[in-house]
RNA sequence: GGCCUCAUCGUCUAACGGUUAGGACACAGGAUUCUCAUUCCUGUAAUCGGGGUUCGAUUCCCCGUGAGGCUGCCA
């Protein structure tokens, strides 16, 4: 199966586009099909510089890079292939052109000149009437030759699609079922602007018939224009696509998910630091459901199973706690070497000492389960590079029960217990030994014991366990640390 | 206003006429534990309202209500 993913390059990627990108690319993988990747770039107004190397960049972050059309080289460079490009509108131009030209002489469409003043009027008008606000088709009674003749004279003009008005226009959608509209109901759309340039509408029809296109995922928000599409494709004679329409996404109000509610542009997700196998996994969990209790895909197992029949039709509300939630269990996944390497450029960058620290590993691990994101990592580790201030506010812990008066004596006892560790036995089994006997025979509950300890070692009132953390500070500093 | 669409715990959702309405996140309590986190157990919590159809409706139909989309020479 073809799919396609056709932003506009008028800034960032937005989440849900991101998503709806994410549908059409598996179903591309479930069929072994391909994917390919268009840019809309007909509103010459609105581009933004940049933008589609910020789109393509995000592709291939989340995974879902592109079979066919724009994409990245291995250098980074935007590039098109595939069989059927140009992949980018604006060089497509004389394509729409003269398939528009063919519809005008088969009568589908017709030449307008109305300008948007008069548009504007008529509209305001049609609102105080309590009407639909419509084209009047006040160009379309003109008569052929004074249409000839403005043409000829250069006068600006758009190009309109002549709806069948007495039609009823139904199909099924993939998502939604059956769909029908009635004719009179859908307005004569602008397919040609006066620029030259055409609209969404012709662009669509055009550029996903000539690349083949199998199933069209996209947002919601073109439900209600999927007749025009419908009528275009009949005009030129064509097959139309599938069509599956997939729900927004919604701010916790259900309002359309926007800026002003919080993060919207995928890259914002990536500069908080969630890993892609995260946040497609929310993604596809937004509105869709596998039919089982599994909560965790991996990308693979995702093109195994999604089908569009599960897509909800309703909208979803983004929760980032869900988000959150899987990015932790993500984060726990990863291979403790990974998590090391991924963490290691942020804790040099505090601390330069962890470049060539020999037991950076092992003292990731320890944090492994303990951080959601990879910027949490160089305070959690913090104490194993700088020594920690420690006050007696934090060693002195009433739920430890550990009384401030009784600091000096559990520091002594701590000091003498480990000192009878040799050098070369410190490990951790015989911590866990020498620090056993000293809780026998003092009478001390383990942890008043232990919290001095740890304490004393991280200065943190949370951090990795004592045991370990005297394990890997060696005896020398450990001793020096519960010295002060 | 018109057209189209949607509606189960706070949130994401399961149940395609018969279930004590299930799971996950969040929240609360507990267990493990030297802290935090992890892990495990338990709990609170939902079928928008009103009519039908049916022996039986979350499920099918109608009417409301609420929400969303479209209503641009934007996409």
């Amino acid at each position: 199966m073809r799919t396609r993913f056709a932003p506009s390059p008028t800034g960032f990627l937005h989440i849900g586009n991101l998503r709806t990108a994410f549908f059409a690319w598996l179903m591309a993988k479930k069929t072994k099909g391909s994917f390919t990747v268009r840019i809309e770039d007909t509103d010459r107004a609105r581009e933004v510089e940049g933008a589609v190397e910020s789109v393509l960049r995000l592709l291939h972050w989340a995974g879902i890079a592109p079979d066919e059309g724009v994409m990245l080289d291995d250098a980074g460079k935007i590039i098109e292939k595939g069989k059927c490009g140009p992949y980018i509108q604006s060089k497509r131009f004389d394509l729409y052109r003269k398939y528009a030209d063919q519809l005008l002489k088969d009568g589908h469409a017709y030449r307008c000149f109305c300008t948007s003043e008069r548009l504007d009027e008529m509209r305001k008008k049609q609102e105080k009437l309590r009407q639909a606000p419509m084209y009047d088709r006040t160009c379309l009674e003109l008569d052929p030759a004074e249409v000839e003749k403005r043409v000829a004279a250069g006068e600006k003009h758009v190009l309109r699609l002549k709806i069948p008005r007495e039609e009823t226009i139904t199909y099924e959608d993939k998502i939604y079922g059956p769909m029908s509209f009635k004719g009179h109901t859908v307005d004569d759309q602008v397919l040609l602007k006066s620029d030259g340039f055409p609209t969404y509408h012709l662009a669509h029809v055009v550029d996903d018939h000539l690349m083949e296109m199998d199933l069209v995922i996209r947002g919601e928000e073109w439900l209600s224009s999927v007749p025009k599409h419908l009528i275009l494709f009949r005009a030129f004679g064509w097959k139309a696509p599938e069509y599956a329409h997939v729900s927004l996404l919604l701010n916790p109000d259900r309002s359309k998910l926007s800026k002003r509610q919080g993060d919207v542009a995928a890259e914002d997700f990536i500069k908080k630091g969630y890993l892609p196998e995260a946040l497609m996994n929310f993604l596809a969990l937004l509105g869709w459901n596998p039919g089982t209790e599994q909560e965790m895909f991996t990308i693979p197992e995702l093109i195994e199973a999604f089908t569009l029949e599960r897509i909800h039709k309703s909208g979803a509300v983004f929760d980032l706690k869900k988000l959150e939630w899987l990015q932790g269990q993500w984060m726990r996944k990863i291979p403790a070497k990974d998590f090391a390497d991924r963490i290691k450029p942020l804790v040099v960058a505090r601390f330069p000492d962890a470049e060539n620290d020999a037991s950076f590993l092992q003292k990731a691990t320890l944090i492994q389960e303990r951080i959601t994101f990879f910027p949490e990592a160089p305070d959690m580790l913090g104490f194993f590079y700088d020594d920690p201030t420690v006050g007696i506010d934090l060693i002195a812990n009433p739920k430890q029960k550990v009384e401030a008066a009784d600091v000096p004596k559990i520091l002594e006892i701590l000091k003498k217990s480990l000192e009878s560790i040799e050098e070369k036995n410190w490990i951790k089994d015989s911590i866990v030994a020498a620090l056993d006997a000293a809780i026998a025979s003092s009478g001390l509950k383990k942890g008043q014991l232990l919290w001095v300890l740890r304490a004393s070692l991280t200065g943190r009132a949370y951090s990795p366990g004592a045991y370990e953390v005297a394990e890997i500070l060696g005896k020398e500093r450990t001793l020096e640390r519960l010295s002060i």
